[in-house]
DNA sequence: CTGTTAGCGCATTCAA
DNA sequence: TTGAATGCGCTAACAG
């Protein structure tokens, strides 16, 4: 049987409430009483049970989510999970709260992150762009004593508890062998679509890519990256225009959004083989892959982000650690075989 | 404020202890009033506390793990992530309990499974291969009154209540696709090499590997599947005779374990070149794939998949169902580039 | 500074 | 067939 509050307290030779004030590291208790309470704590090895101190609490966990607003795919896809989490919210003693900014705007951002009122807010989670006036907003809510995660793209500066998200430089390699063992020999050129470098992951996935392609497979060399802002049409005039310009290309890797644009833009495969990556399965990319007009999608799941997140703050809202490999999101490779 | 067991005992008029009853399915009920508490579970939409039941309860799940015994890494390596979750059993209220059998011994599983009592265990999950008589006992165990799950490997016509385990099929349809473009063009023979027939795993990778590469790859012939028992000296036998007498081979899918002896079995990459491809990352697969031996490796996350199995059987024996997204397990490929 | 007491939401005796 | 009372492990007033 697993020692209770009131074992401790006979241990210690103390009453619960100066257990309970000591396990909680309230103040009003002598030195002295601290000190034998943590020794029975020690020697009985007492683990305080999570639920029913909730339940006695009556705790509930207020997270925010800051994420873009705007028609990108993976993006709604996001909020489609985080509202799938807010379904749970009776379950899991969660109140999630969505707050949409506009997309590749800092100030935006900052805004919200200054707005948040440390007394109703236990947590926030934002897909942020990596630019100093965020950094600083997200450690200035730090210090107020929220605590932050990123999510999808990383603050690496700042004083973000957790990243909620992939290893965006190895995802880059990645997508450079696929491209590089796809191309198997050939000798041309890869263009690069981005979204903007002002977001780390996009930053990560260009030299990620570039590392390896340089290292392994010098034959390539890379046209770009070209940014686009994510935005499909922009992405859609910029691969046309490309593709027009330099008849080498024989590979495209995009590393951004706006995928339908890439698909309007990618010449009857007859005419002109290309091989292509991109990231994120969405409707869209799902099918051209199934259609043999993507190569391969690297993907994260984003379901696998939100829940993830909430688990991090919700330890961390209670000083616990969690365990660490539940929350290492994967990089996943998608063929057409294996699309789910 | 979600209702409580005291809001729907007021709002039907009667005592607690009928609503507990009422709940709780237990007999000594008058139909009428049966139905006054469920009208007024629905009207309130109340939902249990789960966790506040439990702590009532004093409730844990005794739960089972049976998986074969012997030098197998990637068993072992499942074994340790059972041993990892046996930590968490205070926190997570779970009583795991380990039971290993020879590799390969439909009966012995067949043993542990009828000794069972279903009064002392809650579920079962288990690595089983799929023969008739493992199916008949996993049923006799379900009308028992035991939840039981597999693991990696499937039992299909059993009374399972879950696969926790990836898609074998598309594993092995992701592996056609991987080969057949890392071949490229060239047309010649691919080596599969297999554990054992008697595994549903097993069985599935081969019929998926062989449908893409007839569907897609036609210059590309399979030779075999090898059965080896998943030993890394009978593997390494197998290939080298196999290479030996075959030298239009240019491929190797090992579908199966015993990954070591298909390292030392392999040519020097100098005078053969090969596309290989094989399953699930383990300290020798890893390093074959960071060389260069390797092209591609498929896995399995065996920590999600303990953790799924947990969580699967803890739902199941509170009558609940588990987020079906996050049960999903991936099929991870890694190339070298997106080595965790 | 420390202790007593009354819940949190639910399950389970024991009476009636 | 039903209800009242007690406790699970912990927290939070309120006294002392």
């Amino acid at each position: 049987m697993r020692p209770t509050v009131h074992d401790i307290a006979a241990e210690a030779g103390v009453s619960l409430a100066t257990v309970d004030r000591v396990l909680n590291a309230r103040p009003g208790v002598r030195r002295k009483t601290v000190d034998k309470v943590q020794a029975a704590v020690e020697r009985l090895g007492y683990v305080r049970d999570v639920s029913a101190a909730n339940l006695a609490k009556k705790r509930t966990y207020p997270l925010v989510f800051i994420l873009p607003e705007g028609p990108n795919s993976f993006m709604r896809g996001l909020e489609a999970e985080i509202r799938a989490a807010m379904q749970r919210s009776p379950v899991e003693r969660t109140a999630i709260r969505i707050e949409t900014v506009p997309p590749f705007d800092p100030a935006a951002i900052v805004g919200v992150l200054d707005s948040l009122d440390p007394a109703e807010v236990n947590g926030v989670a934002l897909v942020a762009t990596d630019t100093p006036d965020v950094s600083a907003a997200v450690d200035r809510l730090v210090d107020r004593g929220v605590h932050v995660a990123t999510l999808v793209s990383d603050l690496p500066g700042s004083q973000r508890i957790h990243f909620c998200g992939i290893d965006n430089l190895a995802a880059g390699r990645t997508a450079g062998g696929l491209i590089g063992r796809f191309c198997n020999g050939r000798a041309g050129k890869v263009l690069v679509v981005a979204g903007s470098m002002k977001l780390s992951d996009h930053m990560d996935r260009a030299s990620g890519f570039a590392a390896v392609l340089r290292s392994e497979f010098p034959d390539l060399e890379i046209v770009g990256p070209v940014e686009t802002n994510d935005d499909a049409d922009t992405v859609r005039q910029a691969v046309t225009a490309a593709l027009d310009a330099e008849t080498e290309i024989i590979a495209i890797y995009s590393l951004g959004a706006g995928t339908r644009g890439l698909i309007e833009a990618l010449p009857d495969r007859e005419q002109r083989k290309l091989a292509v990556v991109a990231h994120e399965v969405t409707e869209h990319s799902r099918q051209a892959l199934a259609e043999g007009l993507f190569d391969a999608v690297i993907n994260q799941d984003c379901g696998h982000e939100v829940r993830s997140a909430i688990r991090v703050l919700k330890a961390r809202a209670d000083g616990l650690m969690p365990i660490s490999a539940q929350e290492r999101i994967r990089i996943d490779i998608f063929l057409k075989d294996n699309l789910p």
